[in-house]
DNA sequence: ATTTAAATTGACAGCGCTGTCAATTTTAGC
DNA sequence: GCTAAAATTGACAGCGCTGTCAATTTAAAT
């Protein structure tokens, strides 16, 4: 059982393929009688029109690039369903590009890909959308993309929610648990979000009056072993904190391991929150207080932005934040509060 | 800047184009001399095959499709990463297929799927590959699949580590340090491995001759949440076990939750073991034993004999087991011997 | 050295579609 | 009715690659 091809259908329509491309294209200048002669013709046979014909005619792929370097594989997986869930409607695929972000031919990289696969736009995630020659090639290379939980460093939409605010309702939390010795660990420095989410630790602090302590700021990578690290430090000074707030998951489960093997209670001695909600965050114990944010809904958002521009209906290298479907949520259990989650 | 095309290539390394695409697929039959002329042209322009246009040309889409419904991210970020590493030199792409297993129309969505992706090739995973008529379906239509980490149930390759084997080496570890009261988790009864890593288990005490107690085999899913619910009954039992070993890392993890809850010691009231070494597994307090599965070269392996079938070096429809180039590896870490791992 | 088989290479015709641009038909204006 | 402009349609040349099959070179056998 072969599938039709449009030269079957221009048969069956009395009309030239040209035209039956236009009708399935949705061009406009066609009649209105031709269109439903062609249309008649197509649900007849059953047409379904080539994608690898029509990409390497019209030159691009109906495929939807998404580039990742992200230790969290929840965060990836996360990503990667937003995606797929808005294409599959539009018909258009997903192809992966898992990359190393500080590669020193990242750039190279991923503009081969881009052409090998031609792939038609690009989501681009953490920290690989925080490369500024990356995407002022794309854009020199007019190469759609939106970037997904980070401002983008370019013209280009963006969507993310507000990490600022978030640390800071986090850090509000604390405050109003009594903490006042508050370490915090920070996130990679090529990261923005560490940035933001560093801003709000600070905003909350200013508006609470509290002096942050130099020393109770330490410089972490967004991975298990520097929160181990950056644990081991804070809690051996003489004047230890009474929480430590690590800018994500991971690094919040490793400082968790070293108060564990100092025998200190969590909260009780010391008290833990983290930023993300990976998976992780309630499979660890106590389960961590965290933010939680939403990736699949955000990529959903960013890339129904992309098949916009993609299919002309919105203009591109137009710079816009997207709003995404749902916000952050403070999610307090057990690390922060002693007590398991309020549901 | 548009990339090269075969012509480059070939007026680049004096051949006929044709040269050109069969060093590039790999074929037999190119002298050691011309391979090396080509080759060295391919770098030298950078050249990158166009997926649109081989598909239409080789009517095929030199995609490998990856069916999953596996809850442990970690897993299908490394089956992922297999089949991208081993498609990368071969110019195929991957195909993504999310799906959940348990549900009616299965078979019907993974054949609407791969008849509109046109994919070349299935790689199946856990529990999914479980399913009888799910593959009966695929060998009667001719759709090339291979197994990965399960047994094949039908005529196809499969690859996977011995299961048994790793779940009897466990037991000995277990008994080795002493233990008798062994309680075990076992898997989703649909998944096949559970079956194994309980024959494992038992093998191992018949061959110590220690009794297995009914009492202390509970049924689990694979999810965090059986095993919470497991450890609740096999701890509040009179006579509880001194060890706990769950046929995965999530289980372990939410046992390890319920001992910690119940102010037990880990390992020295209940020693915990799991199986897969989930990323999960050192990140928890104390560190999981657990078995390590080489998801990511099992997957290459599979990978790789499926390609090998689709460019006809190796006939379809043999059941054979293709050997993973890693083996497991007991990771034996604090959760059981009380220890930081040796290394 | 000669014959025969095997291995290697190349010429060429599409794959099914879209872009370009010219041809044709329709419409508007007088 | 006639002409010019606008709307509609079609002819055709690729897009970059692979399959087929024939031509050529190399190796094996005598």
């Amino acid at each position: 059982m072969v599938s039709a091809t449009i030269d079957d259908v221009a048969k069956a329509a009395g009309v030239s393929i040209k035209t039956v491309s236009r009708v399935v294209n949705r061009e406009n200048n066609v009649s209105d009688r031709t269109r439903k002669k062609v249309e008649a013709a197509v649900k007849d046979l059953d047409y379904r029109p080539n994608l690898s014909a029509r990409s390497l005619a019209g030159r691009r792929s109906y495929l939807i690039g998404l580039v990742y370097d992200n230790p969290s594989d929840n965060f990836v997986m996360r990503a990667q369903a937003g995606v797929l869930e808005e294409c599959q409607p539009s018909h258009y695929g997903l192809a992966l590009h898992p990359c190393k972000a500080n590669a020193p031919d990242l750039v190279k990289d991923i503009l081969d890909w881009v052409h090998e696969t031609n792939t038609d736009g690009l989501v681009l995630t953490p920290p690989v959308c925080d490369n500024l020659e990356l995407v002022e090639r794309l854009q020199q290379e007019a190469i759609p993309y939106v970037v997904v939980s980070s401002e983008s460093q370019g013209a280009a939409p963006y969507v993310m929610i507000d990490e600022i605010a978030a640390a800071r309702d986090m850090t509000e939390h604390l405050l109003s648990l009594g903490h006042r010795r508050i370490a915090f660990i920070k996130g990679h420095p090529e990261h923005q979000a560490s940035t933001l989410r560093y801003q709000g630790f600070e905003a909350a602090m200013e508006a609470a009056a509290v002096a942050i302590d130099p020393l109770l700021v330490y410089q972490g990578y967004f991975d298990f072993e520097s929160g181990e690290k950056a644990a081991k430090h804070l809690l051996s000074l003489d004047n230890p904190p009474t929480v430590i707030f690590a800018s994500n998951d991971d690094m919040a489960a490793g400082a968790m391991n070293v108060a564990h093997s100092m025998a200190l209670a969590i909260p009780g001695d010391i008290a833990i929150a983290g930023f993300d909600d990976a998976n992780l965050s309630h499979q660890i114990w106590p389960a961590l207080s965290t933010v939680r944010q939403p990736v699949r809904s955000m990529t959903r958002s960013g890339t129904r932005y992309l098949l916009d521009i993609l299919s002309k209906k919105v203009a591109a290298g137009v710079r816009v934040q997207i709003q995404p479907d749902l916000n952050y949520v403070l999610k307090l259990r057990a690390s922060t509060t002693g007590q398991s989650e309020k549901v």
